[in-house]
DNA sequence: AATTAGACCGAACGGTCGTGCTAATTGTCA
DNA sequence: TGACAATTAGCACGACCGTTCGGTCTAATT
């Protein structure tokens, strides 16, 4: 069987203007549902900020469930992006510890979604989530954790992280920093806490002294 | 002007089995807020588990405000008989920090509610709740921070706790810690995680080697 | 240029939301 | 024991929920 040059076979491809629309619909859900949450997240709502109509918002989805589908892809790009994929491309593990931790504080102080974390926000909520989207967060989170602690056991191995931690707890008391430093960051919105984080990833990671958040990449 | 026996003064006093369904509709609200969020928590869905009626559940509060507010009432008075309360009752302010994280800890392994803390629950969707709510779980969080934070402060100057770090910082890290294994345990069940967090409490109070979980009061 | 399918709207659906109004039941106290 | 208010249910409301349908417009395909 033949390769196609992209995706169609009876299938047309979408218009311009419909992709369009589709992304900015996805980025405002994005951003509402870290401030609803994903159950809080309305297609009146989402209709009303975009300056739609119900139905031809909905028409892009299909089912609520798809738009949460949807949006939780979005924020998984997003989060691609805005932290894992370029603090994967420093040049040591530890250097890529320096980096997630970095472009994630970063990343809220930013603010690049109101409500923060997209993740964050919806963990709370997971249990009471249709399946496949409570899977889907999963699935992702997994493999937010699994790249931690890889990273840590390499930096580990490679002789960059001298501890007598195992590498599990060194990834779990990374991730508890700065994932508190953007819940108290959200709510009261004083950037001491994102140096409170940061200085706890300083004594973990081992201080080198002089690291300046900015410059880890 | 002379004391009432209780409070009433216009108002009847409230019936004995009107009391207790009250408190159980509170009980089982709470429990349902920590799942689904405060906005998540729907007067149908609590009548139904309940057993009543809407209007009959609705007629205890009068609002579905009211009712927030009554849920966040619970809650923290469940915090103070859980953690807050006895932590305060240790002897020495160091003693006062082992025995909240060992009690928030147990709080959460015990599932005292489904989905963990309440707080943390509706931590994330604060700004989407109504004024007064937000304020109440406001001046909850600051309450609790608070504490933490002269806790430490005495544990400094008493000479228990002999670190560089900041007071705000020992405090902050200890609650990132304890609120982080209330997440990962909501949404893994890993009782790991419960264990990451009371090692890293450890190493931030100063390990005195032996300390076991349980016996901190 | 004609065809076709995607994009989008307005109206309407059954269901549930929060909330009143009324009436029956029942615990409590004079 | 009787009076009365607290308790609870029944019913109805307007608003909003997710969803469907019929229709118009327009970009892409031929």
């Amino acid at each position: 069987m033949e390769m196609q040059t992209h995706q169609q076979r009876k299938k047309r491809k979408p218009r311009a203007d419909g992709e369009r629309t589709r992304a900015t619909i996805l980025n405002e859900a994005t951003s509402l549902a870290t401030l609803h949450g994903l159950g809080g997240l309305t297609i009146g709502r989402l209709a009303e900020l975009t300056g739609m109509s119900k139905s031809g918002l909905f028409a892009h989805f299909g089912s609520k469930e798809n738009l949460q589908l949807a949006v939780v892809a979005t924020a998984a790009r997003c989060a691609q992006e805005e932290y894992t994929g370029p603090a994967a491309a420093a040049d040591t593990p530890l250097e890529k510890l320096w980096s997630i931790a970095a472009r994630f504080l970063s990343f809220v102080e930013r603010r690049v979604f109101p409500g923060g974390c997209f993740f964050a926000a919806v963990t709370v909520e997971m249990q009471a989530l249709p399946d496949a989207v409570r899977r889907r967060i999963e699935r992702h989170q997994n493999g937010y954790f699994r790249l931690l602690d890889n990273w840590v056991r390499e930096a580990i191995l490679g002789g960059e992280l001298k501890t007598g931690l195992e590498p599990e707890q060194i990834a779990f008391e990374l991730h508890s920093l700065i994932i508190t430093s953007n819940t108290m960051y959200k709510i009261h919105g004083d950037p001491a806490v994102l140096e409170r984080a940061w200085d706890g990833v300083r004594r973990l990671l081992g201080d080198p002294g002089r690291a300046r958040r900015r410059q880890a990449e």
